[in-house]
DNA sequence: TAAAACCGTGGAGTTGAGTCAACGGTTTTA
DNA sequence: TAAAACCGTTGACTCAACTCCACGGTTTTA
């Protein structure tokens, strides 16, 4: 698919799919057999695009998916230890996960005493 | 307690620190009856960056905390409308949260491939 | 009492993640 | 077939959240 149906499907601009790209996080290649120089998205980018998302809600940064992403296709071994990464990334995210819930009971809390007092 | 002890304690940078106040987080006070020009800031003021450092977990933005905070203590009733910008901010978190749980999930199904299958 | 350790201000610089503008080529549509 | 709608690249720009630096005053410590 070319770049503006994914921006569309995706929610995301045009412009971030592209510096996605640079950054590595997706791919496309030229359209097959066209005489532009198109990009050619395929379906899968969609499913890449949430779990960047969600990963971005977890707190990684783009450089962190690049690493990742280069890791876990590097067979080359030794050059990158998944399992050390992964585990210091799950420990992360439960632990921001943490903070979110905490926070939500504020939230909770701040919404019912407002709620019962409203002319404070 | 001095914004230098503050930093120790809280493990946020005194420029952090200062940065906060100047967009009316947390508050000081001069040092009572001193010469200098030094913050004093209440022991509570940790646990105030510790709601800070859960609310940024959530994706609030500083601009953000700083309107919560104002809108929490304007008494002035119809300024703000509290309980529909908490309720969007519970929204917003719990969409958060989902993104990350699907995330930790995703992280782990990588962590037992990879651990099962160590040479790939 | 001098050095070391603190603190203050003002302002510039950095980083991450996009976003925008300008300019020109390509497809699609009326 | 011309206008509208796309697409490409390059490079500058923005914005949030810090971070650093320079310079000078204050406290604490050896």
């Amino acid at each position: 698919m070319r770049i503006g149906e994914l921006s569309r499907r995706s929610g995301l601009s045009r412009d971030t799919l592209r510096y996605y790209e640079r950054q590595g996080l997706i791919r496309s290649e030229a359209e097959a057999g066209e005489t532009n120089t198109y990009r050619d998205y395929p379906d899968d980018t969609l499913m890449t695009l949430e779990v960047i998302a969600d990963a971005q809600a977890a707190g990684l940064t783009i450089a962190d998916l690049t690493l990742f992403i280069a890791g876990l296709k590097a067979e080359s071994g030794e050059t990158f230890d998944g399992l050390a990464f992964l585990d210091r990334r799950i420990a992360e995210a439960e632990a921001r996960r943490a903070r979110i819930d905490r926070f939500i009971t504020t939230l909770r809390q701040t919404r019912d005493a407002l709620e019962r007092a409203p002319f404070d």
